[in-house]
DNA sequence: GCGGATCAC
DNA sequence: TATGGTGATCCGC
């Protein structure tokens, strides 16, 4: 086993931890603290003075005594007074009793269940237990071998490359009022990440505060990240700093053992970056290797044999807290209620039979799987970045000086608003639900939403809303103000009609199996046609302002709005990436991805014995019955960090800079907008790989219904992947939408065309070679009309009242230049009293008219289908924001929440009395986006919540 | 769908 | 003086 690690690896004195084996110990305690303390007087204070007995700071659960790497000689109960004394009359630690309390109180409630558990009900769980392992065991898979491998203090590292001065001082990143990373020199007073800097300064007073730089970490990480490309070029970037390779291919490529990969790697990204070190773990999963890379840190690794016997001594004495997900809460809740603090003890038979009973199925599930060891061991899928937006969520916040003035908090909003719709241009997205977060001068967080009445994307659409929400809190004093924008999608990416836009429709077209006989083409089976193509949607122009707001407004930025793909990230293949935003990488799809199991069957399910948790999206392993068909799309997720699939070339530098550097306020202070904006790249993904993976996430995106349809993606593995990847390509190719030229209408900005439009009656047409099926997915109801072509028979199979099937079937040799099969008059009329009374469906008609798609249109059968958007079916007008397009299964007001026929607004009945006055007057801080700016866009995803508060109030705030 | 909570970097 | 920003998931309503 213990190979000959002499490859690679450097005697530069540190061998340390070169993978260490079977160990039985898992804590195998670091070769001895780093190196030589670097001068006395930075010695940090062995110990301190206490007396008395259970003095108060023994209580005060902080995170920065947790073990961390570099923390081995610390003084933990000095750090720990000093927290405690330079916090205890804080507002700050006020809210941490508060939240403390509630776990407390949480604990004290499960343990009271726990006990009335009868042995009848522990004793049947524990057969569904015992079962559930012998499935999981079954499963395990010992074949892969992955490597997880995270940078060193890596902001702190990255300033020493520079300044190698600073290597051997105490040097924290960040400012008096918070510490993104601190280097080993520092760690040992006990200065850590995410803790304020001015406790910093006092457990270490000789510590140097450098201010962050964004630009420099990100071009670091793409340098880095070329080293991990070597080894395994799908590599799934975990963070900025951070990564998962699967090495099996390498390994077998090369002869080389685990070991010897990850001295490998460490070898070249050392060479590669200059001087910075990272350190690795080797383990047979994911999660197991990221416990496992934390083990010798700094510049070090750790190699967990790829055994059963090997993995169950590591983990039976690992403390729970060493697993991703499981927090400081979680841990506290595993010792209170169950006494358990290692996942050895997390699977002793009395502990887990109580595991189902205490906590949710997901939970349960997870904490059980985590304990086996078992994860994922395949790569994430990666998605087509043409439909996905990528993420579920963007959002902007930012803390200031406690403020109490509704017009300084109104302009707040406005900014933030702005910054929100600018970076949502920038990666072509826009969303439909948007959430107001405010965190009280008392550190309470509240948030508030609102899902508006269409997907939106500009300022007009959104502020008016924000503002709503922030108004009904009003008075408040607050310290931070954020916005967020969630149920994303991608604005016009692939599509090209614009009637599709116009709708709301989302299109996709695949062709029923047995259609392909004809499709000679490839052998294999996969012609274009029968990949899901499709994506998107988006009604650009469609998506009007909500009445509430002024339509006044025109669609503003409306035509030449595409981003380009790609603003900064140049070296980005065509279909890669989304551009970047913020902080990173690329948006991990893993998260939808996961869901969108193979096959929209797959799409959800909640844990099921056997699965391995999910630590990182999973991409299946194939070996996955899905029975539950059918299941809601909600499947547990106890997701790690979803990975980025292929985090590739590391994108540009530093976003847009900070509007003219304005943002950071005063005296630069502390981490300033740096971080805050930085964000530019981060890495992109490499060419995605596109195919059946993707389509399946693209069916997810499309929120197919739980009803596979006919053409069944599912185990199309492979199945062309060419018909996705060519980004615009979309499904127009296949299914020849007519009406270019309301394109250009649009282009225009007709706001005529595009009121009238907006709640029209519309065609889609479809020219289509023999059959196919077009799925039809919409904002507002669908009410589905007569339709059938003189080319073409079409009908139409609902899925409940946003979603439709149009199935189409050609009548060969018919004209295949005739594309308008169904006159829309024939569509159901059911229009209702519809806003914009002038125009009817003329527009529509209008639209098909050209048929410039028609010249060349290819021999094919034509059919089409009339859908009529329900919104102007039946809708009524509010009588306070004066919204008029509610539709009429609202009984509130989708703009303000007004009920319906009242006249004052009903929203927040009470006004909260309102608390304290903002305290002290702060100093104003600059938001800076430091930790933030770390994650990639999205890497990380957390279980979190494995164990909730039973009550909830949701009171004024 | 909302709001609070948890987690990670 | 002074305790960040971004993204995601889960649970109970
Ligand atoms: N709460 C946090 C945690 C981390 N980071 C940033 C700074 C770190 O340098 C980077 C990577 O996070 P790690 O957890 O990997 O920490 P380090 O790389 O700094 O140290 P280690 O050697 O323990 O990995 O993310 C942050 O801004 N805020
Ligand atoms: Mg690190």
């Amino acid at each position: 086993m213990s190979d000959a690690c002499g490859s690679g690896r450097k005697a530069d004195g540190a061998s340390k931890g070169m993978g260490v084996l079977a160990s039985r110990d898992p804590a195998q305690p670091p070769p001895s603290p780093p190196q030589p303390m670097p001068q006395p007087q930075l010695r940090p204070p062995q110990q301190l003075q206490q007396s008395g007995a259970a003095p108060a700071w023994k209580d005060y659960q902080t995170v920065f005594t947790n073990a961390k790497a570099g923390m081995d000689g610390v003084d933990k109960a000095r750090v720990q007074q000093i927290v405690w004394e330079m916090s205890k009359d804080s507002a700050h630690f006020k809210n941490e009793q508060r939240k403390q309390a509630g776990v407390l109180e949480r604990i004290e409630r499960m343990k009271q269940r726990s006990d009335a558990l009868t042995p009848a009900e522990l004793a049947a769980a524990g057969r569904s237990m015992d079962a559930r392992i012998t499935g999981c065991e079954a499963r395990r898979d010992l074949t892969r071998t992955w490597l997880h491998v995270d940078m060193d203090c890596f902001y702190a590292a990255v300033h020493g490359r520079e300044q190698p001065e600073l290597k051997r001082l105490p040097v924290a990143v960040g400012g008096m009022g918070m510490i993104s990373t601190a280097n080993y020199v520092a760690r040992r007073f006990g200065v850590r990440s995410a803790m304020p800097g001015f406790i910093g300064k006092r457990l270490c007073p000789k510590l140097v505060f450098v201010k962050p730089d964004f630009a420099k970490y990100t071009a670091a990480a793409a340098v880095v990240r070329g080293a991990f490309r070597q080894l395994d070029p799908d590599f799934e970037s975990g963070g900025l700093d951070e990564a998962y390779l699967d090495v099996t291919d390498y390994c077998a490529r090369t002869g080389r053992s685990g070991e010897e990969a990850a001295a490998e790697l460490r070898r070249l990204v050392q060479e590669a970056s200059g001087g910075l070190t990272c350190s690795v773990g080797v383990a047979a999963n994911k999660m197991l290797a990221k416990i496992c890379s934390d083990i010798n840190k700094p510049d070090g690794q750790y190699v967990l044999p790829a055994s059963r016997g090997a993995i169950m001594s590591f983990l039976d004495t690992l403390p729970v807290r060493k697993i991703p997900c499981i927090g400081k809460v979680t841990e506290q809740v595993l010792q209170g209620v169950l006494g358990v603090s290692t996942c050895g003890q997390l699977l002793a038979p009395d502990s887990r039979c109580r595991l189902p009973l205490l906590f949710s199925e997901a939970a349960a599930g997870f904490f059980l799987e985590a304990a086996l060891g078992l994860a994922d061991t395949r790569h994430a899928p990666k998605t087509d970045t043409s439909v996905d937006p990528g993420r579920k969520g963007i959002s902007h916040e930012r803390t200031f000086r406690n403020m109490s003035a509704p017009a300084e908090q109104e302009a707040m909003a406005t900014q933030l608003v702005e910054a929100l719709v600018s970076d949502m241009e920038e990666e072509g997205i826009e969303g439909r639900n948007i959430t107001l977060k405010l965190k009280l001068s008392t550190f309470e967080v509240h948030t508030r939403a609102a899902t508006l009445p269409r997907h939106a994307r500009t300022v007009s659409d959104i502020l008016p809303a924000v503002l709503r929400l922030l108004r009904a809190e009003m008075p408040v004093t607050i310290r931070l103000m954020g916005v967020r924008m969630a149920t994303l999608r991608k604005v016009n990416a692939g599509a090209k009609s614009p009637l599709a836009r116009l709708l709301g429709l989302r299109c996709m077209v695949q062709q029923p199996a047995d259609a392909q006989k004809e499709g000679a083409a490839s052998g294999s089976g996969a012609t274009p046609h029968d990949v899901t193509v499709s994506p998107q949607p988006l009604p650009g122009y469609g998506s009007a302002p909500p009445a509430c707001v002024g339509r006044t407004v025109s669609g503003s930025q409306a035509a030449g709005v595409h981003r380009g793909g790609s603003e900064g990230c140049a070296a980005m293949p065509a279909a890669s990436a989304p551009a970047a935003g913020r902080s990173s990488a690329w948006p991990a799809p893993a998260a939808a991805a996961s869901l969108a199991g193979p096959g929209a069957a797959a799409a959800a399910r909640t844990w099921e014995p056997g699965e391995s948790p999910r630590l990182l999206a999973r991409g299946h392993t194939g070996h996955d019955r899905s029975a539950g068909a059918g299941r809601p799309p909600q499947g547990l997720q106890l997701a790690l960090p979803p990975c980025a699939p292929a985090p590739g070339v590391s994108g540009r530098g530093l976003g847009p800079g900070p509007d003219g550097g304005t943002r950071c306020s005063n005296g630069g202070s502390e981490i300033g907008w740096e971080l805050g904006h930085a964000g530019g790249g981060g890495s992109a993904p490499t060419t995605p790989r596109v195919g059946a993976a993707a389509a399946n996430v693209g069916q997810q995106a499309m929120r197919l219904p739980p009803r596979p349809p006919p053409a069944a993606v599912a185990g199309a593995a492979g199945a062309g992947a060419a018909a996705y990847g060519s980004g615009g390509a979309g499904p127009w190719d296949a299914l020849d939408v007519e009406q270019q030229e309301v394109s250009e209408d649009y282009g225009a900005q007709d706001e005529e065309l595009k009121d009238g439009l907006q709640d029209e009656d519309a065609y889609l047409g479809a020219e289509v070679e023999d059959e196919a099926i077009c799925i039809l997915d919409s904002d507002d109801d669908l009410e589905l009309g007569a339709c059938a072509g003189p080319t073409g028979g079409a009908h139409f199979v609902k899925h409940g009242h946003e979603q439709a099937e149009l199935h189409c079937r050609s009548t060969t040799g018919e004209a295949a230049q005739q594309k308008r099969p169904a006159e829309p008059a024939a569509v159901s009329g059911a229009d209702g009293p519809t806003s914009a009374p002038g125009l009817k469906r003329p527009r529509t008609q209008a639209a098909g008219g050209g048929g410039a798609a028609g010249a060349s249109a290819p021999a094919g059968a034509g059919c089409g289908a009339a859908v009529h958007s329900a919104t102007a079916g039946a809708v009524w007008t509010c009588q306070v924001c004066t919204y008029a397009r509610n539709r009429r299964q609202f009984l509130r007001c989708e703009m303000c929440d007004t009920r319906k026929g009242e006249t004052r607004g009903a929203a927040n009945p009470a006004r909260p009395v309102e608390q304290e006055v903002g305290s002290c007057g702060r100093k104003q801080q600059a938001g800076w986006g430091a930790g933030g700016a770390v994650v990639e866009r999205n890497q990380r995803s957390a279980l979190a919540a494995l164990l909730q508060p039973t009550r909830r109030q949701t009171g004024p705030l």
